[in-house]
DNA sequence: TTAAGTTATGAAACGCGTTTCAGAGCAAGG
DNA sequence: CCTTGCTCTGAAACGCGTTTCATAACTTAA
């Protein structure tokens, strides 16, 4: 493996030169320009790029925390960075935590040591502190709505996302209505649960604790709670889900039970994926490829912003 | 930001005392071990994980090239990999690629820098050549059905699984069969086009050329194909499916259109994904999870192997 | 003609942890 | 008492590209 120094001498000039050279700075003679390629032809010389990032600082490669990596959820979010990070020249290092806090330190040691110039948490366990204390390392963002004067966050209103689809429901006339979430601890569903409280108390409605079906993320789950549902002796007639994906396990079980949607159920879901179309399901459209996107450029900038994308309710046949 | 030798002038050892403390290597007495220990303290060292890279000639960093990364054949690869490389210390780069040949090559060069250890191709564009070409500078791995001595594989025998999709159908009387693919030109899909040929040629049916349905990936595929399927004259009473994502696609819009499945329409899909099971399809579980582990075992390591792993039928309703 | 740029080039310092090798000190075996 | 071998430590070399600074040569403006 030969080094710049190699070519330098092999091409009789200094390593600053052949270190111009390659990255096309200005104030090279030409014929020295083509010496210094012939060396690198002549040697088969590569470079070795952590010396680049010793050397530099930086990486140009971004840390991805996320929960589950085969969740669509999570996928769509992650295509959105890396579609942004694709034409911003930078990598993406992916990080599955399952939620388990270690893996989440692991994600931020990487920003410690250098390995990566920002991460991403798409959701988080570890508590707000910890991503503070790493910030002295590089930019952090998360996608959940906190206003923080040193986290970049990107995010959509959950509490006004739940209270479109409670709305939606309150309007035909619903009053029983209970809600799907995957972890009661997330920052996001806590709004979620702020504003299902919210507009019961506005009805006139108690929180009723069996109504509100936790551990709610993959389609299984979904066929589950219409399980636990058919069980409930006072059963609500609808249901804001999770995401689409438990909503069409909810919807799918129903059909095989013989339980019309949305006559004796009816479903609000989230996200609006591919899977919510074809089933038809009433969903809330979150602009996941956006956020993703926009995390990535907060995540390569220094400077920390908040912004909050839109969602819209999409109407189809299960409220 | 301190480093090394500081952390050996505060604690009055030398440099390499301080990396084999940090490094836990044996004979070091107590008190020099501790008073390093202190200096890290007092000066907050953080290590630089590049100058350990640079240092050490490798990074426990694989790369993974993905055509797209939100669709769940690949997220299920995908996941397998974390999986198996979280236990192992091992950190992973993912490029998505659209299946353009150079984010190909920007994943082989990573290799080439000494950016990550190994490569693992879950799918490909560019030709088998450039992989071999890259051989030099690591591991690269594929997981397609090719016994190459430089190149490591890891794969289910397309050939078979498909043949066994072809088979269920005919014992059920079907002969016009037809079937989907994502694109022909990937090594995987030319041995499901063997094994079409060869199974219609043994009950003497013709290749129609308008019963082989291109640029299938996704759910929404499915739809259109089987509004083309409507369409057709003469058309197919089966199809065999690129995977269960297309098959929900196409079992969903027959559903809507009054289509009857499998009475008009028989399908068979691919690999299992909990949407088959939720929808009740037919389809030839593929261990994809496995296929990643193994995918990551293969990349870290150098020698070269080829595996292949077993398919099943899971017979449900749509045969 | 002179001061002020501009172009061109290289020495040396910088980023930083790991590892080899040489050597010192000490204990156990013969 | 001597040899062998283990424990412990540090100097120096190694991996390698980037960047600052000094300097030289050549223009251009005044």
């Amino acid at each position: 493996m030969s080094n710049i120094r190699d070519i330098a001498k092999v091409a009789n000039v200094s390593v600053t030169t052949v270190s111009r050279v390659l990255n096309n700075h200005p104030y090279v003679k030409e014929d020295k320009r083509k010496a210094v390629w012939e060396a690198v032809e002549q040697l088969d010389y590569q470079q070795n790029i952590n010396a680049v990032h010793l050397s530099k600082g930086k990486t140009s490669v971004i840390g991805v925390v996320l929960p589950y990596i085969n969740h669509p959820y999570f996928s769509r979010l992650l295509e959105g960075i890396a579609d942004a990070a694709e034409g911003d020249g930078y990598k993406l290092m992916v990080i599955q935590t399952n939620y388990e806090a270690e893996k989440e330190i692991e994600a931020l040691d990487m920003l410690r040591l250098k390995q990566v110039d920002g991460v991403i948490f798409t959701s988080r366990n570890s508590p707000w502190y910890v991503l503070k204390e790493y910030r002295t390392y590089g930019p952090v963002v998360a996608c959940e709505n906190k206003l923080d004067e040193e986290i970049s966050t990107i995010f959509i209103d959950h509490y006004q996302a739940f209270q479109l689809g409670m709305n939606v429901l309150m309007e035909k006339g619903h009053r029983k209505i209970g809600y799907c979430i995957s972890r009661r601890k997330g920052s996001n569903s806590q709004k979620r649960h702020e504003a299902y409280c919210d507009q019961l108390e506005k009805i006139g409605e108690p929180v009723r604790d069996k109504w509100i079906f936790e551990k709610c993320l993959h389609m299984e789950d979904g066929a589950r709670v219409l399980q636990e549902w058919t069980k409930l002796e006072d059963a609500p007639t609808a249901l804001v889900v999770t995401n689409d994906l438990v909503a069409s396990g909810l919807l799918l079980e129903a059909e095989k039970m013989g339980i019309t949607v949305p006559e004796r159920l009816a479903i609000v879901g989230f996200d609006d994926q591919p899977l919510a179309e074809a089933l038809q399901i009433t969903t809330i459209r979150l602009p996941l490829h956006e956020i993703g996107a926009e995390a990535f450029r907060q995540a390569k900038s220094d400077q920390v912003v908040h912004k909050a994308l839109p969602f819209r309710l999409i109407e189809r046949k299960t409220v």
